[in-house]
DNA sequence: CGATCCATTGATTCTTATCAAAATAGGTGG
DNA sequence: CCACCTATTTTGATAAGAATCAATGGATCG
């Protein structure tokens, strides 16, 4: 296959171009991941994709679809620990361990394919390794958020987070993206209820801060609302 | 050096013991940590191990003492995003993407060494592997912790945490472990304030949960309260 | 002995959860 | 295209949880 039949940058498939964001791939990366992408599988909404605890074979790339990392409690309470966007790679980890007690679950119908093995180009490994350093920030923030930042607060550190996210595979547009998730989701990952989000979101819209609606949310100034989060941009190494 | 001339493993430097309980660790995976040691910097109280975003060149072990990587926020809030015990690795993750916004600070007196290179032993590698997991791990309980659970829950649950975490270095007794830290440091880690974490800790011994007091805290049901917050003991592979 | 840090207590306010219900949107089958 | 069903968003009223403000008491350390 020559490098006249890979698609051009700009029409590149999310998941990839978010991983050409982080190191410019070579054409072994690239034939490798279409060839991946070739072995996808669809999952719908919903679906639990990794039970808590399974052990991990191969680490797993999230193609289309927003899925999370969420962790249950008995009396039903749910936390989302993280959510996984195109292009993030799930099982980086320890395959041997098992131990984490979080489970993957589609929140929007999924397609998944096997990450290809870091071997195939340098390239695609040290992608890989921005990824999970990037992932690793995104934690803390979730943390920082979760711990020390009120509702609003919380709200605006996310719809930041997310932006930055999704614009690294190309889906975001000007000052907005698709936002194919509900209220009651967002609730979950921002530790709240989802009538406290839905007050937020009204009192955001009122402010101008953000429209949300129709399945697509839209940060009115997306820099203003990076700076009041207190969250300078995270960026990969490759672009600071 | 041979075998014989190592300490026995009830006796090992804490930090070496917790590895050594992730995956038994052949000689020359002892010898290189011993030396490592033997080069180990000490540092005081609330020094900054390591500032916001600074590139790591090596990985760091830490020996003794307490640290924790906290993110502060411009208005002075400041959250603790783990804590760091006596056998954790920092550093591991990315060495070229200093995207954190995450500094490392020493909680107590921390004496610290370079991590020895995975590369002197697989066993070594394996443990280093296996700490990773864990750590991810706790990573995630913590996020948990803060969205979905009430102040009474987050103190347990923490509690619990530092109880099995400090019991794979071998730092614990019976029950209880040497509690090194102020109830502000609590604070900033559960997302509170100082005076509600008092409130709660004194709730907790009124209800015989747990002593806390003369830097020794005193769990006295690890078991119940395990249960009570959900969280089957985190234990690696080998263990299992 | 003063100074400082930490733990503790009380009074009050603010934030967020909870409960309940209405309105809206989206999707399906007739 | 409509009627209907279900999921989601929205609104209101109230209660619980945690923060804030303000002090006091107890240690410990030069």
């Amino acid at each position: 296959m020559k490098g006249k039949r890979l698609p051009a940058h700009g029409r590149l498939e999310p998941a990839f171009r978010r991983l050409a964001s982080l190191v410019p791939l070579d054409e072994a990366a690239m034939e490798a991941l279409i060839d991946a992408a070739s072995h996808a599988r669809q999952f719908k909404a919903r679906s639990q994709l990794l039970a808590e605890g399974q052990p991990l074979r191969d680490p797993l790339l999230l193609l289309k679809g927003w899925a999370a990392r969420t962790r249950v409690m008995e009396d039903g309470r749910r936390q989302i620990i993280e959510f996984v966007l195109p292009g993030d790679v799930v099982g980086h980890g320890c395959p041997t361990m098992p131990a984490d007690a979080v489970t993957l679950v589609a929140l929007t119908p999924v397609s998944l394919c096997i990450a290809p093995a870091p071997s195939v180009s340098s390239q695609l490994e040290a992608a890989y390794v921005h990824g999970r350093a990037l992932n690793e920030a995104y934690l803390f923030g979730q943390i920082a958020r979760l711990g020390r930042m009120n509702a609003h607060e919380r709200l605006e550190d996310l719809c930041v987070e997310l932006f930055d996210r999704l614009d690294l595979a190309g889906l975001t547009e000007k000052n907005g993206f698709a936002m194919p998730i509900t209220q009651e989701i967002v609730a979950d990952a921002l530790g709240m209820t989802p009538v406290h989000v839905n007050r937020m979101v009204q009192q955001a819209r009122q402010t101008r801060t953000l429209s949300w609606g129709g399945g697509v949310l839209t940060l009115h100034d997306a820099d203003a609302m990076r700076r009041r989060v207190g969250r300078p941009r995270i960026l990969p190494a490759c672009m600071a």
